[in-house]
DNA sequence: TCAATTTCTTATCTTTTGTTAACGTTTTGA
DNA sequence: TCAAAACGTTAACAAAAGATAAGAAATTGA
């Protein structure tokens, strides 16, 4: 895939947002950039800042932490979705996550300074914030859940919330990812699955 | 409190986000309200619509859950915030939140109406893509932070960082609010509490 | 291809948390 | 003011989860 496909690809995409006409489109992808990761890359890293917003044209990525030396997933991103470690991106301040790829992966990235210079361009600033404010609160609302979760439900119950909802997650990332993205053991969760389907052979 | 010293606060407070001029001002204040909660009287009620984005001048309220027919609080707000059922506000579909006033409260709100009709207004649209974006960008980083404690600290660590991090909460809310916060029990905090407190005797 | 690594399950034991109930204290509100 | 309700702690027991290790199966990558 070349860069030309993957903005089209973008463009698709980001126009469940906001639509560009031929003119802001033209300025706008003067300010992305078009990247590939292998597989295990790292497209964010802790305790440095992550100064880009990407989207993923193909592939995935697995968000971890570094926890007493043990490597915690706690969370995933497949193709036309973005990702960034959003904190360390918007302050500028060291993320505390890792972002890396889990197979050939093809972005498409802002920089941060890009943004800012998008947003200080009489074209482009509309839309840009507009974008930005639709994002964040896409995210937000990911986010409400998944809190929610954590307070109102058992591990168990999310387990089969997810069983539900998280094709991609249960299709394509290893059941100790899984483990870790709902808070807890790798063991842990091979109990639960035992658990669930004990009753169901009896 | 009259409306007038509220919409001062008010002022003062949004212009951490965006600042307004004499005209954008004129114009927005047209568009929010001035209301108060009594003690245990609710701004959201669950398996309703949100419609209101509210700013707290004083006073506090709680989330909760009814699960299982128990009262589960997830999160607080204190004068100075804002509140709202976010979710719900934003995709006008019905809430699993309660919010209600743990006190005599004075809030500001805006409609989900009137943020759209600012948002269409010439001399409102642009500051208020600005201030949507700069207030679901804070709240998406509070919430990065809080998914990232229930994956990779226990509720122990939990309750020693709200120790240090918490104090509006830990000086205003009674423990059992606490724990349901935390993600726990209030006999399990009880126990923690009295985990980190016996070394110290001894 | 084939050795090394990763992945998942299972078992054992320990620790933590949940559940329920009791008790004393504090707070509330009529 | 005073009875009722709310709050925090503790105990006892059950259930769940964490830690560790072992072993089998699947996958990987040189």
């Amino acid at each position: 895939m070349d860069a030309a496909t993957a903005l089209i690809i973008y463009r698709t995409y980001l126009e469940r947002y906001v639509t560009f006409s031929t003119e802001e489109w033209e300025a706008f992808t003067q300010h992305v950039t078009f990247t590939k990761l292998k597989k295990k890359q790292h497209f964010a890293t802790a305790d440095t800042v992550c100064d880009k917003f990407g989207f993923l044209v193909s592939g995935s990525v697995r968000y971890y932490h570094i926890i007493n030396g043990e490597d915690i997933t706690s969370y995933f991103s497949f193709e036309q979705e973005f990702t960034s470690s959003y904190k360390s991106f918007l302050t500028r301040t060291p993320t505390i996550t890792y972002i890396q790829a889990l197979e050939e992966t093809r972005l498409i990235n802002i920089s941060y300074d890009a943004f800012q210079q998008m947003l200080a361009n009489p074209i482009l600033a509309h839309k840009m914030e507009r974008f930005g404010r639709l994002v964040a609160e896409h995210y937000l609302c990911c986010y409400e859940d998944r809190v929610a979760s954590f307070i109102t439900q058992s591990p168990e119950e999310r387990y089969l919330q997810l069983l539900q909802t998280g094709r991609d997650i249960l299709q394509r990332m290893p059941q100790h990812y899984i483990a870790h993205f709902l808070g807890i053991t790798p063991v842990s969760l091979s109990r639960i699955r035992k658990r669930i389907l004990e009753p169901v052979i009896k």
